[in-house]
DNA sequence: CGTGTAAGGAATTCTGACACG
DNA sequence: CGTGTAAGGAATTCTGACACG
């Protein structure tokens, strides 16, 4: 599901993370979780597995503006993949 | 998906209805989301399916008491057979 | 760089109640 | 019966900043 629904709360249950580590990681633009009206961020479970996964590239030594670089080639060939389908 | 991670303000989105009738079908024990910590209620995207039917039959002269008891039997008719796949 | 934390404010959600029909 | 609403409080989330290394 790429619906952008869960609030940090949840998210940072369901990943283990804190919220200033889940900031941070859509400060540094790995993740882009939608806004509620009031500001909140949304989230979806793909992000959920995104934002797991950025913490391991980290854990393993990885930077974030490297992960941003090899993001950004990923999503472009999912997009390229996908082709037109746009939700 | 029936994790329970949204907030009442994502499902009054997703289902067009208010705080008041969600509440309300959770009051007749027509719906069973859960609690965070601190006493907010979390659905799934089962529930908010849920949730439109519940609406549609009351919009269709059924009431609540009524639904109840045909969702008992929906209930144990499915867990007949999902069998024990508890999560 | 990636993360922790205290600070103050704003948005979100909660319950119980009164109202109508 | 099913839903609206005003009331007051508690939990949630937000941003910007200082800190460390």
């Amino acid at each position: 599901m790429s619906l952008k629904v869960m609030s940090i709360g949840t998210v940072k249950q369901l990943t283990g993370l804190t919220e200033r580590q889940i900031r941070y990681y859509e400060d540094r633009q790995l993740v882009f979780p939608e806004r509620s009206s009031g500001g909140s961020r949304k989230f979806s479970f793909e992000d959920v597995e995104l934002l797991k996964e950025i913490h391991r590239k980290l854990r393993d030594g990885f930077h974030t503006f490297e992960l941003r670089k090899s993001m950004v080639k990923e999503r472009s060939a999912r997009d390229r993949r996908e082709g037109g389908r746009r939700v």
